[in-house]
DNA sequence: GGGTTTTGTTTAGGAGCGGCACAAAGTCAC
DNA sequence: GTGACTTTGTGCCGCTCCTAAACAAAACCC
């Protein structure tokens, strides 16, 4: 038999978690309870050392004053680790997305599977061992897309691991096998998933989605275009883990080759690659094209040729979100990576490019923002990790 | 204060709905509560007149044998109605999509909003009047988007009203208006929501979507392809109940002109029109072009030309699909209309084609199959009349 | 016909939350 | 500055839902 028990407790802990429940007041009104039980159930947070009740009460016009909520500093934590094309960073996260300071790895020489975990449980278990607060768990962010609820890897190009690697098998494993410390869960919760994903959950929980109930989230990066998509504060992650593929979208029918044997795909018309081309430029070979390409976005302003290639792909680019918005009706659009350039280059072309393309964009106005977490991946993997603690809040009791 | 009592009453009542609890014991399984608490539950439901008991128990090998749960025949019915482009449609419906036999009227001369409704309330209540069973609500099935949650219609273009009808204040106020009889709550409670929405609610609930986690529709009918997507039984409709507009998504980047201005939209390409002029054939003006399409695919087996426009449509309605999968990642899609003919006919070179034009087809094999509810949209509005009392059994109550 | 297995019911008890009353801590009006 | 008002926090009681455990019932097996 489940425990039934305490059903308020995830969802204070939540808004308390993402700043939607400053005060015992406000929780009360989240909530829909009375302040007796408010007031219980922040108790028991508090017992439980995620949540601090202010002890100096602030006005806020007629009446007493309420108490502030907080989360506790110097609470419990979880180990965010992300995987990217060139390097590993791991980073410790309070509740509330509480980012601490990244530290970041180069990759071991031998990308197999078993030596990255190794590192990766390595530059996780050090940092666990530095810090003086619990830990409570652990959540990887991959740059492929990772299979529910099996936890294997599909397509891991950058590193050539085989289809079907247990990701999340290897993650436990060797995280747990590490040397963690003396202050830590054992074993440690662990979880793995797409850094798209974790991203789209970052940025809806503490980033520019905050207010969104259906965010879409588009980004292009090093390996391709990602996108995410997070339901009244669920991913939506489809039957096997595998959804918002969208990088094979047509945006233009008359397009350039994709290796995925159609043409014109999103994929390939509104990468680094496609941006420079568009601006006649040829890659400087000692540059990362992404860099190069970003740099080109913000030379739009003075430089004609780079406007013109911007509001080219912009174009594209919109084209793509207008698909995108038809068949999923988002709130809100966030931009992130390249992507997010371009909007910063040409906002109000590409917003009135998707409110033409998409069938009810003149009328439903989606918001499209610019991502605004400079580590959303890394905060979205802490976000996945303290799942089962902002779920059942009680799991934290030592 | 919200009511939290009986958080059980409505799951209960949803797994008899749907014929997942035949028995007292499976219920104790599904719920995960002790046989005391099932056993309560089915007494309250039963004491709302929507369960029944049944006495005499049945033998399931060892032990002692259970009884049946089932709905309560001559229990509660709600309304359904569906406007489409030739007729209106209505039925009474009770628990387990147990669809009485529907009435079907022709549409009033004078095809603007008020007339419409009251033609629909006056045939809807008429159908009331007609039973001796309790109604409890009533919602309506539209061919065109329905904004949420304001509930007005978008498009209607086969009836030429124009964006922004308030549909649902329409229905409800006509249909309690309407003389009803004694055995009806008041005033009803009512629903509207778009055909293609409904329909995949329906198969979700009691078609071939039984089993599946995350459910997508496709159909094409007399105005053109409509999509809906059913995630954890839940329709997902979007921000603003637009999603799934997947009519314009692109499957031929050299095919025919589309009024949306693009080329090659799913609408235009796998239409009724888009099989006869694939085959050579020109339609004959005294019969509805989907009936006509219909029989083509029949023909598929003995006549080549037909032969090949069944092949090349059904590839072209498979293009979408993988593109929808890769967006959505269903682990079923549901074909209904003439796409369900489509499939009919050929089975396997859709199916393959799907697996190889989506990105991970080939490791994660979705599920084609056809539609199998024949008034799937009047299932599917009772479901949504139903939804009220299977959230909170206890509004059952006289 | 007596064990075994599975199901249904009864009873007692616990936990969570609402309701209420009262206390506390501020603002506002004068 | 004083009293009225407003808003917040807390203790206590009771209701209700659910679990647990024991018992009873109805089939099977040998």
């Amino acid at each position: 038999m489940p425990d039934r028990g305490r059903t308020l407790l995830g969802p204070a802990l939540a808004l308390v978690h993402t700043g939607r429940a400053p005060t015992r007041s406000a929780l009360t009104a989240a909530l829909d309870v009375t302040r007796a039980t408010a007031g219980a159930v922040a108790a028991e947070l508090a017992a439980l050392g995620l949540v601090t009740v202010d002890p100096n009460p602030v006005g806020t016009g007629r009446g007493r004053p309420s108490h502030r909520l907080g989360i506790t500093p110097d609470g419990p934590v979880v180990l965010a680790a992300q995987l990217h094309a060139d390097g590993l960073s791991v980073a410790l996260v309070g509740l509330g997305g509480d980012l601490g300071e990244p530290v970041h790895h180069p990759l071991p020489a031998d990308r197999a599977p078993e030596p990255m975990f190794r590192a990766i449980a390595e530059a996780g278990a050090a940092l666990v061992r530095s810090t003086h607060r619990r830990c409570l768990g652990a959540a990887l962010a991959l740059p492929n897309p990772v299979t529910e609820p099996d936890g294997t890897a599909l397509a891991a190009l950058h590193f050539g691991w085989p289809s079907g690697t247990p990701v999340a098998a290897l993650f436990a494993e060797h995280l747990n096998a590490a040397d963690l410390g003396p202050r830590v869960r054992h074993p440690l919760r662990t979880a793995v998933a797409n850094d798209a994903n974790l991203a789209a959950l970052a940025e809806h929980r503490h980033g520019a989605g905050r207010d969104a109930r259906h965010l879409l989230l588009v980004t292009s990066g090093h390996r391709g275009v990602g996108g995410a998509l997070v339901v009244d504060g669920r991913l939506h992650t489809g039957s096997t883990g595998l959804a918002l593929e969208v990088g094979h979208l047509t945006v233009d029918r008359c397009g350039r080759d994709c290796p995925c044997g159609n043409r014109g795909c999103l994929n390939v018309e509104t990468d680094p690659q496609a941006l420079l081309a568009a601006a006649g430029r040829t890659p400087a070979p000692d540059l990362p094209l992404l860099a190069q390409a970003s740099t080109l976005t913000r030379e739009a302003d003075h430089d004609p040729r780079a406007r013109k290639a911007v509001d080219e792909v912009a174009k594209l680019l919109a084209i793509g979100l207008a698909g995108l918005a038809n068949i999923l009706n988002p709130d809100r659009i966030v931009l992130s990576g390249l992507h997010r350039d371009l909007l910063a280059a040409a906002p109000d072309h590409l917003r009135s490019v998707v409110a033409d393309r998409s069938l009810w964009g003149r009328i439903c106005q989606v918001s499209i923002v610019p991502a605004d977490l400079e580590y959303a991946e890394l905060v979205g993997a802490a976000e996945l990790a303290w799942q089962p603690y902002l779920t059942d809040p009680q799991l934290a009791a030592r």
